[in-house]
DNA sequence: CACCAGGTGGTACCGAGTACCGTCCATCCG
DNA sequence: CGGATGGACGGTACTCGGTACCACCTGGTG
């Protein structure tokens, strides 16, 4: 229509790197040099020598260019749990939340780069929770149709999830300020936690630990009655 | 400049209503009637009879207007920790959150009619979702900074925090659904589940019972070393 | 060569949100 | 009584995210 002649120096050297990859790392200078909405898709764009309607061709949204793909981490977990041996539900969803962790580990300091964004900007740090709220959304649901020895009311279910994402939360926040040099032993610590935190007492007997035993005592008889049993037990038998 | 004579008719009927309240009538007939993303502002203020920059007027965004004040419930929330005088910044924190709970029975079919949008609209669910994010977080800093008799860790006050907006979630969304007849009771029984859940056994003697008293022993020590508190325990004081 | 398919650029359009200005009206005050 | 003041409102113009659609160019295939 407009009959301006197509220059071929135009297209983008051929830089081997693909226009996403540009894209995102455009997307990552200029927010940080000049802040989220000080910055336009236009320019992002322009930086990686590519049009708006590229731009949208590959991300939906300005916001989804900094997101990592949560739709196949969330895929992942969801084939990870489906496949899973543990012996609880709440194993396997601890099991299954060190995949995230290490997702975002991957990234190294483009997540930590994305944390300092996400802290500032409110609508980024409202779809970083939103996704956290997916995980725990199927991992509540994991649980609920857990068939197992011992039945779960769906309350129990949603504070096993809750649970579990909040100890990934806290270590993934954690290893992103800089705070954690091993945030793989930190989460399997915290997850630890958390199945200890879900698991009767009753079930904790013989519990290994550093010469430590845990001894429930159920006395509807006089104390001196019971004692030798429970001198046995905390003697290690 | 146009010229155009100002019609007095243009102004709405003295109905005495505010206009925030007939934008917000007028946001949930019309979300109800055709959807979220097909409603445009226009049309809400339209109806509300008003122009569309009153609407921005009220409201700060499209989806503000349907969503309670979650700013001055926060706010409260905040007020009602601060002179708290609970035992425990756990039971403190619970305590606080049935405020929520009751903020949203006070809407009544008001908070369902937002709930059926919210199910349906992602962008409206995200954004609930990163309102019970915040009460998470201070619930969180809450007891965090809580000083009593035993210390606690960051990530046990992580947990906490998101068992209790866990709880009071879970019983909320039963209510509704419409499968709850009587969430005041059943919060105050979920947060007291949540509360047995980080009260540590030891804590729990004298709990009321069939004539049963529980003792867990965690021993790093001796057993005699311990007996004499385990004696006073099993006797009941 | 013709044909097809995918990646791209360009344009037009919609709607949310912002900035600014002028007007109307109630109230208060001299 | 009349003028000043401030708050609520309507109107216009603008930016920008996001969508739809079309035209093009390229590389592979029969």
């Amino acid at each position: 229509m407009t009959g301006t002649s197509p220059l071929p120096s135009t297209r983008p050297a051929p830089t081997a790197r693909p226009a996403a990859e540009r894209l995102m790392d455009a997307a990552f200078e200029l927010f940080d040099e000049r802040g989220y909405e000080q910055t336009t898709v236009e320019e992002i764009a322009e930086r990686a020598q590519v049009s708006r309607t590229t731009f949208f061709r590959h991300y939906r949204s300005k916001e989804e260019v900094i997101f990592p793909r949560h739709e196949v981490l969330l895929e992942s977990i969801r084939q990870r749990l489906a496949t899973s041996t543990e012996r609880t539900a709440l194993i396997a969803v601890s099991d299954a939340v060190r995949l995230v962790l290490l997702s975002y580990l991957e990234e190294g300091d483009r997540a930590r780069n994305r944390y300092a964004l996400t802290s500032r900007v409110g609508a980024l740090r409202d779809r970083e929770i939103a996704s956290g709220a997916r995980y725990q959304r199927l991992f509540r649901e994991f649980i609920s149709s857990w068939v197992g020895p011992a039945s779960l009311t769906a309350l129990q279910a949603e504070l096993m999830a809750a649970a579990v994402v909040a100890a990934h939360n806290h270590v993934l926040r954690r290893w992103l300020r800089g705070e954690s040099d091993d945030p793989v032993t930190e989460v399997d610590d915290a997850l630890a936690d958390v199945v200890r935190l879900f698991t009767a007492p009753e079930e904790r007997v013989g519990e290994p630990g550093q010469g430590t035993t845990v001894v429930v005592l159920q006395s509807d008889r006089p104390l001196d009655e019971v004692l030798p049993a429970l001198r046995r037990a905390v003697a290690g038998e």
